[in-house]
RNA sequence: GUGACUAUAGUUUAGUGGUAAAACUCCGGUUUGUGGAACCGGUAUCGAGGGUCCGAUUCCCUCUAGUCACCCCA
């Protein structure tokens, strides 16, 4: 039966979303457990909510130019401005803003939303991905940053990778910006330009940087060099708010290090893009020549809060997404090898065995063993074929023989052994399936 | 949003201004009867729409989708 063409229904994705077949799902969930299983670890609590809000709340935020051009917004049928979540830390903020007063703190928090952002796909950036977002509440001290950076380096290492294959960057809003108001001397329209170009400095040649650096500031520009003690060094440390901004950061990678993370190090150049942070941020990036980029990072952010009218909630948290991560895992090698949840097909020789099949189904299910049983009247081999083929790692032919006896045999197709058994050896059973 | 490149069967690819080829997969059949087999047969209005031309899958334009860079990066 031929249907027209102009009729048909495409079987392509919606553009920038993905499909998870059993193979993808099973990626994810991979990945999502793990991703839990640290959270939960480090005494985080998961929470959720929806994926509409008000449009509202990310002009509050940041910049107009995500909400303007970047999200999916619209009116509904009651002319509410609403908009697909492009991001969860304002809904997590609205969430304790709104509660506040009950929660107890500090409230250690996380969640793994799927997020929407309107943009042009490419590799790497959908229009929906999912996100890990960890945010713990209420802590000023920078045990909170080093708890959050720990859980980060921990991740990683929950997946099999180790301190090799990945470095963690810290730097500081804060001491940026105290080097900018007090050692620079840059105004306000410097200071946030120099944001920006610093932030992507490792994107441009040297040359172009200081160019572009000479246009804002309007002479040569030249990082003051914390790593050295000198004169300059010194100098600049009796100041004040710098001094405090440096020493916060060294307590930070000194900790680090001590507690068995060596592979943290300042760089000047992390910036993170929001405007939003407010001290400590980091970055971790992949130290693999074939996927040498960013993998996730986050920072402290205390003042977000305020635009619900709340006072200020000291706050440090950090996102992880779904494709950097599964790239990460690919690249490193670290991603288990599919297999089916349904661990025994039973083959069914014919239809008049459908209720032997059945017996032994129901069996094995209340040992807790996922079974399907094959319905399709095919030939064994043919079955056989299809469970290869689903990656499920074995298989039980019912035929004549099993349906007269009690006995029937498990075949393990990956290497073709096989045990000959009844329902009531349910140890033997598990101890060669499981 | 801007620019560049790409688009042929389910998949990966070949090819041509005179309506298309191969491998694998899938479906049906034969053979075989506890596994990726063999053989036979089937599956493409060459991404969509328009234009040039006697004739377009091939050339041109628009659109759509993908990839890359810019932008942005929670």
């Amino acid at each position: 039966m031929k249907v027209p063409k102009s009729s048909k229904i495409s079987t392509d994705s919606y553009k920038g979303v993905r499909d998870f077949y059993p193979e993808d799902e099973s990626v994810q969930k991979y990945i999502f457990d793990k991703w839990a299983k640290v959270a939960e670890k480090f005494g985080y609590n998961r929470y959720n909510a929806s994926i509409l809000e008000p449009t509202e709340l990310y002009h509050a935020k940041s910049g107009e130019e995500m909400v303007n051009e970047q999200t999916y917004s619209f009116v509904d049928r009651g002319d509410r401005e609403v908009t697909l979540r492009p991001e969860m830390t304002p809904t997590i903020a609205r969430m304790i803003a709104a509660k506040k007063r009950d929660l107890g703190f500090p409230a250690r928090w996380y969640s793994i939303p799927n997020l929407f952002r309107y943009e042009r796909p490419q590799r790497g950036r959908l229009r929906e991905h999912w996100q890990l977002n960890v945010d713990v509440f209420g802590i000023s001290s920078v045990e909170a940053d080093i708890e959050i950076i720990s859980m980060a380096d921990a991740l990683l290492k929950e997946f099999g990778a180790s301190a090799p294959d990945f470095v963690i960057k810290i730097s500081s809003r804060k001491l940026l910006n105290s080097l900018f108001s007090s050692w620079y001397e840059f105004n306000d329209e410097q200071s946030m330009r120099m944001q920006k170009l610093i932030d992507k400095k490792a994107k441009m040649s040297p040359e172009d940087f200081d160019a572009e650096a000479e246009k804002i500031v309007g002479k040569a520009f030249k990082f003051l060099n914390l790593g050295k003690e000198s004169d300059e060094y010194e100098e600049a440390m009796a100041i004040p708010n710098i001094r405090e901004a440096k020493q916060e950061l060294d307590t930070v990678i000194e900790t680090l290090k001590r507690r068995g993370i060596p592979n943290v190090e300042y760089d000047e150049t992390i910036i993170r893009g929001f405007d939003y942070y407010t001290g400590i941020v980091f970055e971790v990036f992949d130290t693999n020549p074939k996927n040498n980029r960013s993998l996730f990072g986050g920072g402290r952010y205390d003042d977000l809060l305020k635009i619900f009218g709340e006072e200020k909630v000291p706050t440090v948290g950090f996102g992880v997404g779904d494709v950097t991560m599964k790239d990460f895992l690919e690249v490193h090698n670290l991603l288990p090898i599919y297999k089916s949840t349904t661990e025994i097909m039973i083959c069914v020789m014919d239809n008049e065995f459908n209720e032997a099949a059945n017996t032994i189904a129901e069996g094995l299910r209340n040992e807790k063993i996922n079974v399907s049983i094959n319905y399709s009247e095919k030939k064994i081999g043919d079955q056989i074929k299809s469970a290869v083929k689903q990656s499920i790692p074995y298989i039980i032919v019912v035929g004549p023989v099993e349906a007269e006896g009690k006995a029937f045999n498990i075949k393990r197709l990956s290497d073709s052994t096989e045990i000959t058994t009844t329902l009531s050896e349910s140890a033997k059973i598990i101890n060669f399936v499981k």
